[in-house]
DNA sequence: CAGTGGTCTAGACCACTGG
DNA sequence: CAGTGGTCTAGACCACTGG
């Protein structure tokens, strides 16, 4: 089903991987592009390619006349990767993470949820609960809605991992854009027992709409941070 | 000072003035790239590196086989941009935006700020305070600290627009990388008081550390939103 | 000065779109 | 099938770094 990665994308991989595996040593200069070339038998542009996502992604710095360097093994938890990394970038920080899923049940679209993805009232839609916990202490509550005809057959262990992962392999849905919105908001009754807080305390409210290379929407959820245990950070390079 | 841009900025930044002016009108067809190739006398890969950028900037959306296109007029308040664009994202949303300089002046470095600019405890350092309003309502309370040696002679007036701006044209700095943190926390007296907001309203903290190419700090600010009147969007794309 | 990343060119082949 | 963006190569010149 999936056509074979660009030469780049496998530069790229192989060069996390030996980051993360410590061949390649926090703030210690890697290959010169030049060198990549050999070691990989490709020119110079597929090597850019790659180093440059890297670079954007966090994993290197680059200094003109220098070299190229691997960044310091911060956390980095990016807002829009909260779905995709949440064990990864909690298991960095030291801690434990888990997810339980409350419930995966087929649902009929409501007016919105038609509009969003396309469909008549009544159509088919996925809906997903799970609660995200950190050293067994709740952290997120999350809602996802995915449009059935686009993932039919999503079964609950699959979503106990990561949902974009799910998507990309089980169904080769792409995620080609995310947009997230984050607002203040207070927990009402039934957050307030799914995140062990008082009723009325502060949460972070983040509206997640994804998109596939077509410009359809594949899913569309709703979180719910606990005010005062998340913790967001952005980082960008220019 | 400035030594000349390169070629695909000068494509790209052309590309978006053409796209403001409404000569590239939303979701219609841009030219192809062998087009820009012939109109702007250049390469094909000078050509892409501009698209590229305007891709992950959200200016246009491309679809292999079909096209380039214009993206929607949406409002992007993205997270990293808010010290450099508040005016402008405020004036999209049909709103009227303002900045009001509480003080600048420099203070001596304490342990943490002489840490942070790499300078020794007393160095000089430029303290901003500001506040920004949108329709005369104040939306967010803005410390900002930079080092004097890199910015000496920062004058009330520059401050008042867009700090980015003053450090590239003024100061000559390249910002090249931004960390920002976003916590939840409760405005105090001194916060209620410059928000108007009851004492213990919830806001937003975001805490920015902007870097310049060679890896020092440049500014470091810490800004405190009004919880209810703050909505973050941030969009990626891949 | 040699080493290294930044910019740019010209050209080739491919995958996807839509008639 | 022609049109269009995606990937890749080989090669050139430049700006910046640090001895």
């Amino acid at each position: 089903m999936n056509k074979e990665a660009a030469l780049h994308s496998i530069v790229k991989e192989s060069i996390i991987d030996l980051i993360k595996n410590g061949e390649y040593q926090t703030n210690t200069k890697l290959p010169t592009e030049a060198e990549f070339c050999k070691i990989y038998g490709v020119s110079r542009t597929t090597v850019r390619t790659a180093l440059q996502q890297l670079n954007v992604e966090g994993y290197i710095y680059r200094v003109q006349g220098k070299g190229t360097f691997v960044s310091e093994n911060k956390v980095k938890q990016f807002l829009t990767s909260t779905v995709e990394k949440f064990s990864e970038q909690v298991t960095m920080q030291g801690k434990n993470p888990s997810t339980k899923v409350i419930s995966l049940k087929v649902i009929e679209a409501n007016a919105t949820l038609a509009k969003l993805f396309k469909q008549n009232i009544g159509d088919p839609v996925n809906k997903l609960e799970r609660i995200r916990y950190v050293n067994d202490i709740p952290l997120q509550y999350e809602i996802a809605f995915l449009p059935w005809y686009k993932t039919p057959g999503l079964n609950i262990e699959a979503c106990e991992k990561s949902l974009f992962k799910v998507l990309e392999t089980q169904f080769n849905l792409k995620v080609k854009k995310t947009v997230e919105h984050l607002e203040f908001s207070l927990a009402d009754d039934s957050i307030s027992d799914k995140l062990d807080v008082p009723n009325g305390s502060p949460c972070f409210s983040l509206e997640t709409y994804t998109y596939e290379n077509d410009g359809s929407v594949i899913e569309f959820s709703k979180t719910l941070f606990r005010g005062d245990r998340a913790h967001f950070v952005i980082e960008r390079n220019y």
